[in-house]
DNA sequence: CTGAAAGCGCTAACAT
DNA sequence: ATGTTAGCGCTTTCAG
């Protein structure tokens, strides 16, 4: 049905060998112009696409980047980061196998991470990538069975390549940018959950606060449970009555800042005029369509696909030993219109008090 | 360096045949259950894994499904797609081949779609998937290379099988939430590109306005150009205007009736007690995120993504020929809180006019 | 510069 | 019930 090797071959008249290396580039000298050209000409005339698995059979290595996605596809974020790894690796010949390790919920139990490695494995993948939908540390099998890079997630008892995104670099400059329009009297809205992107971005806050000498009352940061619209427009309602003099405030993710616009509105607190408001990932959903838009912090999706998926390359096909390569990529401010400078009646008032 | 079933039947002292069939369930009846016991052992002792390149040039098939992926992989929508397809393919022991056709904007094309296809073949996938990540028609070459299902997409020059949602229905079910509330005076908002759903939920508005009687003024409808929240926002500008009337407002999709809900806070019309408002997609992260909860129609990225995998899998499975089979899935209503019954004494003070 | 041949690991037809 | 064997299509070493 398809043409083989062979049916090139023939139709060119010349032997396997030959035309397996001209049509696979290696024919550099060993084949005569002539002949290669013949062999590029059967090839086309025949459509020859060549056979992955024998090639792979015969290389043991599959021109396949294993995609371990923890929880990757259930979540709205991370498709750009799929489609830029998706692209990288085609543009070295590499395609990728999409695995999901399971649900939101066991996803990343070391169990089911190396279950799905070693199905990975069964298929003779070149390399693999690990991806987390959020940055978290991730507890990995000791024995890799190809060189991996992990995505948004790290692991602190391997020295493996990791990227991740600049939590602190982006939190301080949104919150620079707060600054900036002269606010002291800024609210944090965050929650619990222990990930590193909650210690990083509190921490940026902190120090953009101390720099700047802003109002240091502890009443100004509202922890809530989870981290959704609800808890952010719960956290709002409770900020503004602990510490009625805030003139603006940052949320941790876009989602919970949407919840603060929602109490702003019912409250007929308007956006940016007596509140200024900042969030964090440019759920582009969320900040382009609040009004008015949201000034917040991009996640670096597609940066980190790209950037995994060419130093995964990298470890693959160079001979030598690389060190490990690990990064925190910032996504870059996005600057729209829910800042402006506080009012300052509205400052003197409070600060009357 | 790892096993082969070579090794394995070493072990078991049984021939390589006698392995293969033992561990790839054939054995039944063929070999004695003793000697099969005795293979698995030495399977497990070893961490035998097989090679799946060996196995599917044997085959001339791998244990593949190659999902052509049209633009599915840059949105937010689909991931949920991407995730079901993933589980049901591993549940019947194959696994994804993720391929991009390029960018949103050139994929689609016929070209793309027919050089992806090759790739596709070069992998000997068994079956593809070609996904969109918008309900449209596509152009395919007439030879597909293996048995091929349509994700959110339609052909209509090929006798082939896909899943797409029940736009009609689904547009149908939350207008007869309007109705059921007591809406006579209702604004349709809607973009002017030219989709199947475009179509097909104008026409289930028209229809359910038809059956339930609802005012008729022309001036009901506003189209605009794209489809995001700024243009549901302005056209809600102009609706109010144009048609003031209006007790409740169907927009084309979520996004634009985040636009709608902006314009109503800025003007001061409380949600739903004077204007009930209604969407499609259930874009989770806007309609859940709404105050009040939007009350929508959920796309079936799920179940598409489901009924895709088993129906292609089917027909790589079955020796006969099954018909084509062609399905609209209906994603179903979800009611939040953004629909009431019309304040009387304003439905009144319009018809005084 | 070109061809012959071995063999990657597995499956399935055939022989015992 | 079990073993032998012939490839699947390709790459690569070695002879010519």
């Amino acid at each position: 049905m398809t043409a083989t090797l062979k049916d090139v071959a023939l139709r060119a008249e010349v032997s396997v060998a030959a035309a397996s290396l001209v049509l696979s580039g290696k024919a550099e000298g060993r084949v005569a112009e002539a002949t290669a050209e013949r062999v590029r000409m059967a090839a086309a005339e025949l459509g020859y696409r060549g056979n992955r698995a024998a090639r792979s059979l015969r290389r043991q290595s599959a021109p396949l980047l294993g995609l371990l996605s923890l929880g990757v596809a259930t979540l709205p974020y991370a498709g750009a980061m799929l489609e830029a790894a998706q692209s990288a690796a085609r543009e070295h010949d590499y395609d990728l196998l999409f695995i999901e390790a399971g649900t939101p919920e066991d996803a990343g139990t070391p169990e089911a991470i190396a279950e799905n490695l070693l199905l990975l494995q069964e298929h003779q993948v070149a390399g693999i990538l690990i991806a987390s939908y959020f940055h978290r540390e991730l507890a990995l099998p000791a024995r890799l069975p190809a060189p991996t890079v992990l995505v948004d997630a790290l692991c602190p008892d391997h020295d493996i390549d990791w990227v991740v995104p600049d939590e602190y670099g982006g939190e301080t400059e949104v919150l620079e940018e707060l600054a900036r329009a002269g606010h002291r009297h800024v609210g944090w809205i965050c929650h619990t959950m222990r990930y590193p992107a909650t210690r990083l971005r509190t921490k940026a806050f902190e120090d953009v606060a101390a720099r700047h000498g802003w109002d240091d009352d502890p009443r100004r940061v509202v922890l809530t449970e989870n981290a959704d619209a609800a808890d952010g427009y719960a956290a709002m309602q409770r900020l503004l009555e602990q510490f009625p003099k805030v003139t603006a405030v940052a949320a941790f993710t876009d989602r919970m800042a949407m919840g603060v616009y929602m109490a702003c509105f019912e409250r007929g607190i308007r956006v940016p005029q007596d509140m200024s408001i900042v969030g964090f990932d440019d759920q582009v959903l969320v900040s382009e369509a609040l009004r008015p838009g949201l000034t917040t912090v991009a996640l670096p999706h597609r940066q980190m696909g790209k950037w995994a998926v060419g130093r995964l390359i990298e470890r693959i096909e160079s001979a030598e030993d690389l060190g490990v390569s690990q990064v925190r990529i910032n996504g870059g401010l996005v600057v729209r219109d829910s800042v402006a400078a506080p009012r300052t009646g509205r400052v003197r008032a409070s600060a009357r008090r």
